[in-house]
DNA sequence: CGCAAAATGTGATTAATCCTCACATTTGCA
DNA sequence: TGCAAATGTGAGGATTAATCACATTTTGCG
């Protein structure tokens, strides 16, 4: 968050960088932007947010918002970058020391609650997960994410079978854990309770295929 | 896709419904209209499509266009429907009479097949989804479709397993053809031999779920 | 301090785009 | 034929993302 979009040159369509703050006051004012921003996006979606609206509640002018955001999806990125950046230390911390089948057992079945409680609790992450879908490179460098998570559970995987083809466990993991995300984004677009069927169902799902019956 | 879009007035945001083409004249037009807006829409994606092109594209004017669809959106939906409509067809006389685990497995892995290899061919249908997502109406109405779709399976399910508990069945039947829908798309996404491993397991994963080992 | 340069702040303005509307043309039909 | 309904048109209204020339504040330094 500290510096600015990582390039991507070959990558089209991310829009040119902008100054970061590098000033106490500024970095306040970017602060109350993001969190103008986030609350407009949880009370009417990113697509209906106005960046004059976003200027006015943080208490800036347009010219400011622009001056460290490249345009109106980097301020969505930015958001992104902050959830993703939070539940990535999870992932990792929950999954680092798993090394047989009960462990990686409760873990996974941990952080599957923790991601499901967290866009239960964040309506702003369900709708940055939409406007990241529709946007092809913010789609992608999501992909990204989700593939490195999925790395960790397949470390975790080849230390519990270690004579498995490694081919497959990466595929059952990168699958397993897309798997979870569109679960998780189902279960809380329905009704409680059935979501919290669907959970539970992609659980032992997930968990079968994992490390078996 | 003869008459107006079916009334859902608590869902807000559906725009007003237009004319419906009664004439043969200008029913080639809309049909025009659209094949320029899917044209379009393979190009560049559908937020990138702009409404003058597709009539520029169509050889008829913006106030035509807005004769037959009340907006944007209206297009892509229209779209989408006739996909949609396409596949349900084609799901139902799959699972219909499917009566055993063996018709069952079949018929799933066949159905999980043709609906790869329509998104494969179709980069429209890609775009529609995205589309889909980032709207909240559209995403209701297709969360409505699939879960029309996976009542099919649920059916062929119940029939297999008359003793099984009916929810449980029905919960398991949407989540695997919820997460068939974000296998496949997440398959079309990445390099065509990871794609088809990952359909593969899913495969596996799912059938493994509806009639067991 | 004094002061120049860099960083930051501003909002009227531009440009792009969706969509409307008043009016023109064509078609169906008695 | 003649009229009403259906269809066709495109200039222009309205909205909004993004720019830019200029004002203000902070920082670094002798």
């Amino acid at each position: 968050m500290d510096d600015k979009v990582a390039a991507k040159p070959d990558q089209a369509a991310i829009a040119s960088p902008r100054r970061s703050p590098s000033q106490q006051r500024s970095r306040e004012r970017v602060e109350r932007m993001l969190a103008a921003a986030s609350a407009l996006i949880a009370e009417q979606g990113s697509d209906a947010m106005r960046m004059g609206e976003v200027a006015e509640r943080a208490g800036v002018s347009i010219g400011s918002l622009y001056q460290f955001f490249p345009d109106k999806r980097a301020i969505v990125w930015a958001l992104a970058e902050r959830y993703t950046a939070e539940s990535q230390a999870c992932i990792a911390a929950a999954l680092k020391d798993v090394g047989d089948k009960d462990g990686l057992r409760q873990a996974f079945s941990e952080l599957v609650d923790i991601y499901y409680q967290l866009f239960l609790a964040e309506p702003v992450m369900r709708d940055i997960w939409s406007s990241t879908q529709a946007d092809k490179a913010l789609r992608e460098l999501e992909l990204a994410d989700s593939r490195a998570n999925a790395e960790f559970l397949a470390a975790a995987l080849k230390r519990i079978r270690p004579d498995a083809d490694p081919i497959e466990l990466e595929t059952a993991a990168f699958l397993v854990w897309q798997m979870g995300e569109a679960a998780v984004r189902l279960a809380i677009s329905v009704e409680r309770d059935e979501g919290d069927r669907l959970v539970a169902a992609y659980k032992r799902m997930a968990l079968r295929e994992l490390v078996g019956e």
